[in-house]
DNA sequence: CGCTGTGAAAGACTTCACAGCA
DNA sequence: TGCTGTGAAGTCTTTCACAGCG
């Protein structure tokens, strides 16, 4: 996860953590689903177990939106569904619009989980002409000429943005013109927005990145979490030059 | 961002904290387009202005790393870039397989940040038969019949699982039995893994929905910061019966 | 003089552990 | 008795601010 330049001054926003609002969605789900089931009561450890994250956590989490549980017995699913839909402004429904119908905006458009929680997608956009009214997901695609009307009339707040790489800041910067005060980016780069816009990154390539982060440790500690690794512990530099860990420049820069 | 259940004991992967590895793929990005660029050095500052962060973060997050830096003058740009990857684990090619072929998984398939940073898509898998054979992104989509044996073949450690939400957990089960131990999950389920397996999840709907609690919070705030805020501080139930900050249930659950 | 590298302080988040209510 | 709600402790992360090197 990755908030964007201007995000709030990092404090919480009227009290709920932020680490918290995070988890929101994740127990909603979980709570959707034993709503479904008809479950009518949870306790915090089932519920914790359902949504991956510890009993603990859960528990502080719930204490910041306030008592909706019952002691000795656990929380009401469909109560609680209905709070932590409100906390998270899901009663309403938000009209978005995706720019940039790629690969990556087919899938957004085609993807089941914005229609059903408070979402909508009022408008498809791409630069493409030749993709002018073909319906993708059942929503037709208009030109990007478009873009400052369809925000204005939908009143849309919030848009998500996948174009390539190229095209995204000026993308951005029209939506934010038009009225857009939140950004979901899918595109690998920095955007830069004015304070009061939210920018949350989604960004494959670094997801994947991480792993082969820890990845890479796995093999190379295969006896000992405790020894010192021969290969990577950031000692400090010892002679004069600036001088990394291990070996020096490579001959041939890796792509 | 979020880290499945069976992460490393949350602490630092050989004394490099898991807040920094999250910033080591942003700052590489910047100094990728700033090699493109030729330019030979960047300052903190300059660096951090690129990579979205503020540069007393990206001076502590390098300090991790060792000194790479000159002071009174900034930091070389290819012996970072070296540096970095090298710290990532890129330096090294890692096979991945993407399984479940729908829009998503094409999208993925077709993503060009993996192939250049590193990653190698080495076979798409999808459950459809007829799907078998089809070229997506020029690699031919296989069966999943065949998983377990294009993994040991090609010794794929990192799996990125793009199917629906229902066939996830045993797609993962089958990943992890066959030799993975590294899973991106874009499913919106909560997989579990035994030890030694790390999984991240990148949920866009999640996403969506921290947007939505800002958003609502903008419009509800308009005048004041500071103003206690009529309809959200999480105050204690007052009343015996639970009972939240504001309403009772509605009297129609929304969708 | 400018900019890095880093102790030390501040802050955010998680975990513990248990009081207290149903 | 069983499970929530929460102070207090512990851990991780960010920020400050400046010493020190080129």
């Amino acid at each position: 996860m990755a908030t964007g330049r201007t995000h709030r001054p990092a404090t919480r926003s009227r009290g709920i953590p932020e680490a918290t609002v995070a988890r929101l969605p994740l127990y909603l789900r979980a709570l959707t689903a034993l709503s479904e089931r008809s479950v009518p009561t949870v306790s915090s450890e089932e519920l914790a177990a359902a949504a991956g994250v510890n009993s603990a956590k859960l528990r502080k989490d719930f204490s910041y939106l306030g008592s909706y549980g019952t002691r000795g017995v656990g929380y009401d699913v469909e109560y609680l569904v209905y709070q932590i839909s409100r906390e998270l402004g899901l009663t309403q429904d938000w009209p978005v619009v995706i720019v940039g119908i790629g690969n990556l905006g087919a899938a957004l458009a085609n993807y089941g989980g914005f229609a059903s929680r408070g979402f909508r997608v009022a408008a498809l956009i791409d630069a493409d002409p030749a993709m002018a009214g073909t319906p993708v997901a059942g929503i037709p695609v208009q030109h990007t000429d478009e873009l400052e009307r369809i925000v204005g009339d939908n009143g849309v707040s919030i848009g998500v943005i996948s174009t390539p790489a190229g095209a995204a800041q000026q993308v951005c910067d029209r939506l934010v013109a038009a009225g857009v005060t939140s950004i979901l980016n899918f595109a690998p780069t920095v955007l830069s927005v004015p304070d009061g816009v939210d920018v949350r990154k989604v960004d494959l390539s670094i997801e994947l990145q991480i792993l082969a982060f820890h990845e890479q440790r796995k093999s190379g500690e295969e006896t000992a979490e405790s020894s010192p690794d021969p290969a990577a512990p950031p000692v400090r530099s010892v002679t004069g030059s600036r001088k990394g860990p291990d070996g020096d420049m490579p001959a041939v820069m890796p792509a």
